[in-house]
DNA sequence: TGATCGTTTGTAATCGATTACAGAAAACGA
DNA sequence: TCGTTTTCTGTAATCGATTACAAACGATCA
């Protein structure tokens, strides 16, 4: 009350008890009587006591804070999850902390947990090179790093995803539905997780379906971005033959395809129907607006930021690493239509 | 070196000097002599010791991170910024930390310093309630805080920021240069400060060139969403008599404002010319691309940055509040044509 | 030579919490 | 009533750095 912020001492002093009494009101109530705790509890709204962050955390040897790594911060895909981690963790004083991977070199990813900067990590980056990643997890910390969206199979992270297997069968069984039998497909980053698995489902729902899988109908797209798509449509026009209907890895890979074939004359869906992956914001209002596969990132945010928190706090049975999978949705739009 | 890590009383040790020999020699070389910052610095690289930020920051009362106030984290259009200001971070060793100005209420802002949680904060958001920065300005924490993109006039914060109004004026005389004449104008959420300059902009444009300013051709779209341009399209296919030409006060009003009217049989650029703001990353494979004004996101990130760094270092004049504008540029395509 | 000054170093206090340990008080059982 | 256990509280050590203060040292100069 006296110009500078009250400490501990001056609560204990008003409340008539010891620091450590106070701090244990404050932090684990159940240890002291009910009396001395509200007059604790009275002390400190009276003086406006607040705890010093960085004292706690020295002793406590932790930092409150989750560090969330993206493989590109300027990204626009990954800030829904951004935001869903978010809300998570404001309702329980945590801060976030966010890095681009691009920063992350040789071991200074483990420094976060070495330099007390992070209790807790959440990576959306499927490409850490593995020797990092090796050491993380031989090390104390193994046990506080989560993966979203994007996840290592070689290692044993938790991690939360979207079933994007069962998001290329549902685009593959739309388009069978609407009476196309020769579909395409245009893949994104090679050696990627997600390419993997929306590649495996397109193929599996197609050989379910019967459908005859073409080889030349499957373009390497290289990445997840407009230009790939732009790319991509390259090679299309200089088809001799060409499917009815191509699935995308992503929405850039969609609309960066829809993009360029538009210019070359042909239109969407009357000479072609295209289906994208992940429903960004844009899809809906894209000419023509996209059919698509919604992954519900937020959601993936929430679980991801909760699961860490609940590991942290230790309210997790040790030995589980799970995956969840979050359902994905079919958006059927305008860059479809009946062959 | 014998399993905990080590602290500045190990490399002490080794080096044969004291701890305060040792902080010294690393946070403020010049105090110590050649020869014992050689010898600390070999001690160092043996024990492999890394400061413990949680003591340190203890000691010096901060906290080594900065926050990062986002009107929506969910938003892709302030990913790129976030790019850029975390680029300056890194180099110099801060965290960033990010939040969503949802979170905010009533006094709960002035507390991330108070629990030295953040040493400064960029604000990207306009929208900040007067008494919370009231608070903020007559506290001991005034000078930390940087707005970027959006600002709040009737304060003095130092701000950086786009040329909104020089962007305005390029575009009009863009389209002035194509030939229209009757130009309209969709404008973004009502008490925004970017709303306002870019909508002055327009006008005074107008004015230089001896353009009638027909009010009817002026639309509130009320928000930078899609959704908005949608809703603006709608008045406008309702108008008797129509502009040539229409400038929107976001790439995304932009997009929404054609999707709508293709909807409606309308062409763009054949019926009207369109014209953005932002060059957000989808406007060049929108269909029609889409001519819009470039915002350097990026740079705005880093001036940002790059001034609070230089703040909090006392490394500026006490008095400047300055406010840094950064250029835009026309980015011509397909989405407008010559009358 | 001794006084004076600047440079370099060490000692120990300090930042503000948490918590191990021990002691006091209360509750309980016989 | 007297141990014994349980509950509650206080003392003081601890987390690991920075830095005020003082001392030691060497250089400089009259």
């Amino acid at each position: 009350m006296d110009g500078k912020s009250p400490k501990i001492q001056d609560v204990a002093t008003v409340a008539g008890v010891s620091t450590a009494t106070v701090s244990r009101a404050l932090s684990n109530p159940d240890l002291v009587s009910e009396k001395t705790r509200e007059l604790v509890l009275d002390a400190v709204k009276r003086t406006g006591y607040r705890v010093n962050r960085a004292a706690k955390n020295l002793r406590k040897r932790q930092s409150d804070a989750i560090l969330a790594l993206l493989p590109d911060l300027g990204n626009p895909f990954f800030s829904q999850i951004l935001s869903g981690i978010e809300s998570v963790f404001t309702t329980s004083d945590l801060s976030l902390l966010v890095s681009d991977t691009k920063g992350i070199r040789e071991d200074n990813l483990l420094d976060y947990f070495m330099d007390m900067r992070a209790d807790g990590m959440i990576i959306l980056d499927g490409a850490i090179p593995r020797d990092v990643l090796t050491q993380m997890q031989n090390s104390a910390f193994g046990n506080r790093i989560i993966f979203a969206c994007e996840w290592k199979p070689e290692f044993e992270f938790p991690s939360v995803r979207s079933d994007n297997f069962g998001g290329a069968v549902q685009a593959v069984e739309h388009l069978h539905s609407l009476g196309h039998r020769k579909i395409g497909h245009i893949s994104g980053p090679r050696n990627n997780v997600l390419t993997k698995e929306r590649l495996r489902g397109v193929e599996s729902a197609m050989e379910q379906l019967d459908l005859t899988i073409n080889r030349d109908f499957f373009i390497d797209g290289g990445a997840f971005s407009l230009d790939a798509g732009a790319q991509a449509a390259r090679s299309f026009m200089e088809m001799t033959e060409r499917p009815t209907a191509i699935t995308c890895g992503s929405d850039l890979i969609a609309m960066g395809f829809i993009s360029e074939i538009s210019r070359r004359g042909l239109k969407v869906p009357d000479d072609i129907s295209v289906i994208g992956f992940d429903d960004i914001e844009i899809a809906g209002s894209f000419i023509p607006s996209l059919t698509t596969i919604r992954q519900n990132r937020t959601q993936i945010g929430v679980l991801a930021a909760s699961y860490l928190l609940d590991q942290l706090a230790n309210r997790l049975p040790p030995q589980t690493t799970p995956v969840q999978q979050v359902d994905v949705k079919l958006i059927p739009r305008q860059s479809t239509a009946p062959l």
